[in-house]
DNA sequence: CGCTATATTGACCAGAGTCAAGCTTTGTGG
DNA sequence: CCACAAAGCTTGACTCTGGTCAATATAGCG
């Protein structure tokens, strides 16, 4: 049930992501900017709100538009035939969900919002007919589609080869891409997901990531008070995200 | 190196996969069927064969084609700053490789022949020009690669979650699929990758697969001689990819 | 202000990795 | 065509990382 978001709701605009900063701007812009002024916000059907909790879909829900997170965070899941998860990624301002379920039509996945969350909506039919009038919209639908396969073998790298610490020293590391880059103490981070999602998603349990960054803590890697976490010496982390030893 | 192929050799052509069966057959049944017929085989621009052990490209290689295997079989990795690999996917007849490398405009992995292999070549830029003309021909390739973000998110969950046995029987059972369906046993099917490159695909050591592989022959799943493998009892085997406990 | 979900920590254990030895297959050159 | 080398496969013994189970502690919520 999401409900409509109100762009003068007293929910503070200066925290929305930017446009420009946002992993659709290419397709907003190339749309709104195109020749035909009439393509203005074609693109965007509505924006709305989730709150934590609240599913954005869910498996077998058919397909008819892909999101665009403004501000707030999701995770997304599948699900095993035994009712095992797995979370396939954690998404933030600015990046897409629902791409993999242009093929079959429908949701072999789930999407749930970790905290209020914001979305756009884009119609996958919009899409199509958009692209139809500017073949550089496709290009960079085909651009993001190919980002999200390269984070894919990513994901595989870390599961299959990498031990606990590297994992979270890698995904703690991506976290800092978001943030300033350099500034070293950097400002507070909130991590928005629980351990066990954590744990979850990098293939670990909820145990482990608590022992990991107890011990992060204990060696001045990072400083933590529940979910909100300081990122103290990057490059101390970024040694452990891969330690250099003989392949496997 | 890839010697051109020569469409009269004494090969025999009937082992070679059908158009019909190609995973681009959608693509390139679009562009020689389409209303302007002189865009029939625009798409594919060469078809030419690398032995064993031949790059079809290498980490840093720019990217300009997209490839899809006619006979024969690959493994394509990618490649850790310390130098560790991750198989991300063997491919077989009618599957697409190179789909990774649309955005960054050169190649993060490599692909690599595990026997003397057949490829249709079809450059990007042909694709590009035939789908202003044809935008079906945009959604067949979204479509292509929506799947190949589902196939990395299994891929995820049998990293992430399952167990070696699960991991092997899930993998098997895969195989099975592009046999003759229901036929159990099956006729011999040749595992072309070594234990080693298995067991690097599935986050295991080669011990580990040949461990398994050897129970698995002693409960009559399955039965093998180094490469060559029957599958005795598909059911069982299914039972195995997923046994059924509490979640993780 | 209690109740529930989440987080932390410890003790113990098992699945898969490591190391090592021997075997088999494949490929090469004489 | 054979011999030898190299690569790949198999099996066993042992180890160790990270999972499981359990007991508190803490935070967030109504």
């Amino acid at each position: 049930m999401p409900k409509q978001f109100n762009e003068n709701s007293p929910e503070p605009a200066c925290e929305f992501i930017a446009c420009e900063d946002c992993g659709l701007y290419r397709l907003c812009h190339l749309a709104s900017d195109g020749e035909d002024p009439s393509l203005s916000n074609a693109l965007i059907k509505r924006r709305f709100v989730l709150r934590r909790g609240e599913y954005l879909y869910r498996q077998g829900d058919s397909f008819h538009a892909i999101y665009a997170i403004r501000l707030g965070s999701t995770k997304t899941y599948i699900i095993n035939e035994d009712g095992r998860t797995q979370i396939t990624s954690f998404h933030g301002p600015g990046e897409l969900i629902g791409l993999d379920a242009i093929e079959a039509g429908y949701f072999d996945s789930e999407a749930i919002a970790l905290e209020t969350t914001s979305f756009c909506e884009i119609p996958f039919s919009h899409f199509q007919e958009l692209s139809r009038q500017l073949p550089d919209l496709q290009h960079q639908m085909l651009a993001i589609m190919s980002r999200a396969i390269l984070r894919g073998q990513q994901m595989m790298l870390l599961l299959g080869k990498k031990d606990a610490t590297e994992k979270l020293a890698t995904y703690l590391l991506s976290l800092c891409r978001h943030l300033d880059k350099d500034a070293s103490p950097t400002p507070p981070f909130k991590l928005t997901m629980s351990r066990g999602d954590l744990g979850n998603h990098l293939g670990l349990t909820q145990e482990t990531i608590c022992r990991i960054l107890t011990r992060f803590q204990e060696d001045g890697i990072i400083c933590f008070q529940n979910k909100t976490i300081h990122f103290l010496n990057h490059s101390r982390l970024r040694e452990l995200a891969s330690k250099t030893r003989a392949d496997r």
